[in-house]
DNA sequence: ATTGACGTTTACGTTAACGTAAACTATGAT
DNA sequence: ATCATAGTTTACGTTAACGTAAACGTCAAT
């Protein structure tokens, strides 16, 4: 029977709905590091957390490394000063640009808002030259 | 004296910190179409409002292609209604995309928290060795 | 007349993030 | 035994978004 601890590869891939070789290349750039059983990789609880910290990471554009810096942030030495405040300026770098980031997406929703209306109104009057008005 | 209702590339270059390389290549992707004085581009304010909305896609990470499409909903052809059907539904997915990645940017931003929080608590106990404690 | 600052075109180079294919291994089922 | 399925490595190919360099035009200032 299979351990239920651990993920293969195409169980994952399956899940996150992206290819074993997009999985192999994370781990090819230093992204994960599953364990092995003989040749096969044996993904842990703890992998499969990364993996999805990566996607989601690259769904707001980041790129790879990007993704690495902020998940690397939640593992820091606790044990050195200078470590804890170049964190503390990293998070804070982050932060501004999150929020750059959520001030486009609202400026584009705004602006999503006013096609939205524009085309609702132009159908509500239903005054254009229609396509398929064989009534 | 220059015409005030035009700008040149090296100032919009200027304006927006890209090189002069990335507004003609722009250009070559038909996401801009600058006038002409003899040889060189003159750029309208329009021409300049749509450069400023493709990098506001690029910060949420649209590829250039994906900036084109949104920034097409803006001018559609309001005399079709099949183009304005299809036209709202892109808007609702687009809609959907965005408002995901607010979720995946607030997700960032509490696990960004934690990670603050985290680091000021151990530097206000002050209890580990630190690097630099010539007092 | 030449220097500089700006503009132009053309074209090859580069990096990231995989895709794709070949060739091989291991294993459970028929 | 062989077939299918799932895994592996190695390696070349691809696309996007520019960078970089060469080679040239133009115009104002020295």
């Amino acid at each position: 029977m299979a351990d239920t601890r651990f993920h293969t590869i195409s169980e994952l891939a399956k899940e996150f709905d992206v290819t074993t070789r997009t999985i192999r290349f994370y781990e090819e750039k230093g992204l994960i590091h599953p364990a092995r059983e003989g040749q096969k990789r044996l993904y842990t609880p703890a992998d499969r957390v990364r993996i999805k910290l990566i996607l989601r990471g690259k769904r707001i554009g980041l790129t790879l490394a990007e993704c690495v810096e902020v998940i690397d942030m939640y593992d820091p030495d606790h044990d050195n000063r200078d470590q804890l405040h170049s964190l503390i300026d990293k998070v804070a770098q982050r932060r501004a640009l999150l929020q750059q980031q959520k001030k486009d997406i609202d400026d584009m929703l705004a602006g999503l808002d006013e096609v939205q209306a524009l085309c609702e109104q132009a159908l509500a009057r239903g005054d254009m030259p229609a396509s398929n008005s064989a009534t």
